[in-house]
DNA sequence: CGGGCCACCTGGCGGC
DNA sequence: TGCCGCCAGGTGGCCC
């Protein structure tokens, strides 16, 4: 499901939802996601009070008043849920607040991440230590994007997927910035001209603005905490239109699909040029 | 060290 | 209807 505007979309509901609020008790049904659940988590956090929430990357971090963290990650299949008393499979972690509010974090295939660390270790967690920087960060220059590429063999989609390098970008939103910029996903990562990294920022936070305005991309089962669906699947102009005529140049192409890294690329070969 | 590939896990869909 | 293979929004580890 989420690459940076489904989690941004979902931390802004948390945060109208939970600050302020008290933590009285969590369950935990499943404690083997991707990371083991600490067995004390419930303990350290009982009785705390939720005082800010932020995304660093795909990451939703939550500050408590007991100078802790939870770390949350969604994933492929995560998802949350507010006050829903019918619980469903894979409901794995449930969040008891003050107010008789709840918050249910629910992740069918377990990719996801519930974790904590010192409030100020954060940064330097195994999770948030080795990440890029934010597509909104005005220190991300055509300059820099040059330099952060630089001596990079691999595509470019790879390298814009690269967490280490640009944070919050996953397939979907690769193959829209890469068709809103006229680049081909096979261009090496290292041969961008300046004039290229320029249109290919401007193209990420354009994208990436809709998509957030939209709230996400419902694909398949993205809901976002109130139970809507992500509008920008109906923005969509390459990922999964593989045979449609490209919405650019029209009859003279059709989308394509291939395989690259283990994902699927769509793009239009006529538009973005190698 | 960089890059390619697999693994992790569940569920939905199309094909036979 | 049922089983099988394939595919899916992400990322870490292993191997060369």
């Amino acid at each position: 499901m989420p690459e940076l505007p489904e989690v941004e979309t979902v931390k802004n509901a948390l945060a109208c939802f939970v600050i302020n609020l008290e933590i009285k008790e969590i369950v935990i049904n499943q404690h083997c996601l991707r990371n083991i659940i600490p067995a004390n988590l419930p303990q350290i956090f009982a009785n705390s009070k939720i005082l800010r929430v932020y995304r660093r990357a795909k990451f939703i971090i939550m500050d408590c008043d007991n100078e802790k963290s939870l770390i949350i990650h969604l994933g492929m299949s995560g998802k949350i849920r507010f006050n829903d008393k019918n619980f469903q499979k894979h409901d794995h972690i449930v969040i008891y607040c003050s107010q008789n509010k709840s918050i249910i974090y629910n992740d069918s295939r377990r990719f996801g991440v519930f974790d904590f660390c010192r409030t100020e270790d954060v940064h330097k967690s195994n999770y948030l230590k080795g990440l890029g920087i934010e597509p909104f960060d005005v220190k991300l220059t055509p300059q820099f994007l040059i330099n952060a590429l630089k001596n990079k063999k691999i595509p470019i989609k790879q390298a814009i997927m690269d967490q280490k390098i640009i944070t919050g970008i996953g397939n979907i939103y690769a193959c829209e910035i890469l068709f809103k910029a006229k680049i081909s996903p096979l261009r090496s990562a290292d041969s961008l001209k300046i004039k290229e990294a320029q249109n290919l920022i401007e193209a990420i936070k354009e994208i990436l603005t809709l998509a957030i305005k939209a709230g996400g991309t419902t694909i398949k089962d993205f809901k976002t905490p109130s139970g809507d669906i992500g509008y920008f699947i109906n923005n969509l102009k390459v990922y999964g239109k593989d045979g449609l005529c490209c919405s650019v140049c029209g009859e003279k192409s059709k989308i394509i699909k291939i395989k690259q890294a283990g994902r699927t690329t769509f793009y239009c070969p006529l538009c973005q040029k190698s």
